[in-house]
DNA sequence: TGACAGGATTCACATATTGTTCACAAAATC
DNA sequence: GATTTTGTGAACAATATGTGAATCCTGTCA
């Protein structure tokens, strides 16, 4: 897994390439936007990561650049947590984004959550704690067993993979499963939840409920 | 069967290689484009794996010189999953193409289908627990015995034999067998389904039913 | 033409699986 | 402690699939 991270402050970018390294991935150092372009094409990259201030080419022009000849994952470095600049950046094709001052476990969660999220779209195994999904098989393994999934619960599962660690509400999560036409039970949602959440226990990925919002899927440390 | 795998990151062209010998196959190595061409002058090749990114001469140009003189099937490994590359590599004439990060798993999978896609083109015989077809002649035999399918059983079977342990949904079968303009009842699938089964039962293959999705055809262990 | 054969399709019913609702329990919040 | 929200189990409803038999085609052949 090869990681790009453009940041001029070297004492930062130091703290983020030691956590980077740590977690296994082979990281490809930039202390400009100039540099990280060059970088970019040194070596195929998993994921990019982008201080918005830097010198000489700066962190949208360089995200503008990149997305020019590549849907590699991108994540923005910012120093103010404006609302415009948020929006700027979606708009300029930035997947995520992280506000300084962030703490390295935050960055390190988004980074593994967009991984995650690219790998699905080119591939057909996920995997997670220690459950592996084969898209293509239609298949949820847990521990090497075949985990037995209804219709629901597996698309239920496939959402919350791909919206790994967000507060999902339950409308969203009605939306996406039933459809917006749909108009029965709003609880008949908890009822799912609950089974499936009994199938996937000790599989290191829990469904944590958020009170008067939702449900949040997440992979505990791994 | 032969398999030369060219990839310069000697790290992730080990794991390959050790999952290719487990699989039985014979394997050829080279860290570019250069020694590729070289190995496949030596013996000859069932099966070609290049990386894309790769120093000296790249996957595409080597991909290319080998085309000029042999059909040998060509996966491509690359980085990024744009569309162009992969439109590019099949006008080049890749067989097959495998977005990194991937799973052995996938890789191989990949690997024996295409094997078995070339064997289907040149020897007719394909082969898989205890059915064996016989393309050219239109044939299955099940343990020595010729097994009578019906027309649209035979095309059942091929369809899923080339989508092997791949859920696929009632539409995708009807629209591949029955022509996409097809508006009969959608049931009529089950019946040739069961009857296609109860055939093919004891053969070590099955047609597996995947709930709310439609079918999966699975080859027990070999 | 008309009987026949093989296969495809449809249909009705049996079964199995999944989805929904509801009432009450438990927990969190005010 | 009252109120709101969520968890849970069980009953029931709805759906999807399996299955066998009847029917419909579409050729073939006498």
């Amino acid at each position: 897994m090869n990681v790009l991270i453009a940041e001029d402050e070297q004492k930062l970018r130091d703290i983020v390439v030691k956590y980077l390294k740590k977690e296994g991935y082979t990281v490809f150092e930039a202390e400009n936007g100039e540099k990280a372009l060059e970088k970019f094409n040194e070596a195929p990259m998993d994921i990019v990561i982008l201080d918005v201030m830097m010198p000489v080419v700066d962190g949208w022009s360089c995200c503008r650049e990149i997305r020019k000849t590549s849907e590699v994952p991108i994540i923005m470095l910012t120093a103010r947590s404006e609302e415009n600049d948020r929006v700027f950046g979606f708009e300029l094709g930035a997947d995520d984004y992280v506000t300084k001052p962030f703490s390295n476990r935050e960055l390190m969660m988004r980074v593994k959550s967009l991984i995650r999220r690219s790998a699905k779209d080119n591939e057909t195994v996920l995997e997670a704690g220690k459950i592996k999904i084969n898209v293509r098989a239609h298949r949820v393994i847990m521990d090497g067993k075949e985990l037995e999934l209804s219709p629901k619960e597996y698309d239920l599962l496939m959402f919350f993979w791909e919206n790994c660690d967000i507060a999902l509400s339950r409308e969203k999560i009605i939306d996406k499963i039933w459809g917006y036409d749909y108009y029965g039970d709003m609880r008949t949602i908890d009822t799912h939840i609950k089974r499936l959440r009994s199938k996937i226990k000790d599989s290191g990925c829990e469904i944590q409920t958020v009170r008067g919002v939702g449900y949040r899927f997440v992979v505990s440390e791994e």
